[in-house]
DNA sequence: AATATTATTTAGACAAATCTAAATAATAAA
DNA sequence: TTTATTATTTAGATTTGTCTAAATAATATT
């Protein structure tokens, strides 16, 4: 099966989105692909008639296994060269989202397993997402939470679920990043923030915004 | 300048076969490129447009000075992720080529930049072509003729011109690679075969088709 | 339940990159 | 120099992925 790039990054925001197994609704795919809900209708039928998604009209779409199997792959090979960008050519993790973008195209079992090899088979990306292996496979994440639901007060930061730049960008100036831990001090109702303290720091206010895209596990 | 994937590859190849001052014909183009002469035109007018190439119809091609500009930047971006195929990751030089092909399309200065760092700034890829450097300039390649236009017997291998998976995997089988020395002992020229011999190895013939593929310099 | 709103699809158009077949220009051969 | 051959271009069609505007379906509101 020989996808298209655009097939690719179809199929990717259609994993991305499809949490549990729930459907996908057009328009939520468009606004992900910042693209128009008709181009997604016509991409549907597209992908249907290759057995990627299923697909009924007006139903939402949902990964067949063949599509899944290929979004496995996709984001297997999207983790790894942000893997190696962090870890080899020293980006920052908020770099280097854009450039696997256009990197993980380039489909080809052989190099895909040869930098996985390179860089020491790693489990989990610079975001903290887990990396599927040769066959597909995903390692359990670890018990996490989004951080403003979590009932913990010390906390660890095991990932990061907005891949824009600018909320990572936001994270590296208030030193957060993986592995940071930290203690909330206070839920402030009235304009939904939160007040955090991180070691040897003052405390900051977050907003639930930023904060439901921190996952945290206790410490 | 936001120059297409199929754009890269038109630029790249005028490149090529720009050899010295003479203009490229839309039919060399088009076997280049693997494609047909009208689609060649079609290009032509194009990037004519854009300033990346000189062309009069049934004229042939040459490159303006910013399509010679982007060329480079293109060759400079294949020749580094070759050499990260090679050191890095172990492929052997005749597979690289095709991986390149398509990473070399990932316009990031940065990228390629930090990429070149990483591999220690090197000069020549693992066919021996220079690589050129930030700035687009080319080190001066030393010396080189074909092995069947030399006069020496003493050689050692610089280059290859031809990047053709078939010549590069013969060529493994015989166990010839950059730096490999080799010794002429006989110029057959009813059949313009060449034979020669490999340190420790037995004497083997090649076809002037191969030889004139194989650049040398005097040892 | 009727109406308004929102989501989705269809129809038709467009740009990029390619193709085939036919026309024209350049070059080589007689 | 006329003719044949080869190279190149044009005209018109095709594919992929996208779009806008209009139509239709689903959902929410009164």
């Amino acid at each position: 099966m020989n996808l298209s790039v655009a097939e690719e990054n179809y199929i990717k925001s259609i994993y991305k989105l499809q949490e549990g197994d729930e459907a996908v609704s057009t328009n939520a795919l468009a606004y992900e692909l910042d693209t128009k809900p008709a181009s997604v209708t016509d991409m549907a039928k597209k992908l249907k008639e290759k057995k990627l998604i299923e697909y009924e009209k007006y139903q939402g779409i949902v990964l067949s296994s063949d599509g899944r199997k290929a979004a496995l792959q996709i984001v297997r090979r999207h983790r790894l060269w942000e893997c190696f960008l962090v870890d080899k050519l020293l980006f920052s993790w908020e770099e280097v989202h854009e450039l696997a973008e256009e990197l993980e195209h380039v489909r080809s079992e052989k190099l895909t397993n040869r930098l996985s090899e390179f860089l020491g088979n790693p489990v989990l990306d610079p975001h903290g997402d887990p990396i599927p292996d040769a066959n597909g496979k995903l390692a359990k994440p670890r018990p996490q939470t989004s951080l403003d639901q979590t009932n913990a007060k010390r906390l660890v930061v095991t990932a990061v679920t907005d891949q824009s730049t600018a909320l990572l960008a936001f994270l590296n100036a208030k030193g957060i990043k993986l592995g940071t831990q930290l203690e909330i001090l206070a839920h402030y109702e009235y304009d939904n923030s939160i007040e955090i303290k991180l070691k040897q720091q003052p405390a900051i206010t977050i907003s639930e915004q930023v904060a439901k895209h921190i996952m945290v596990r206790p410490v």
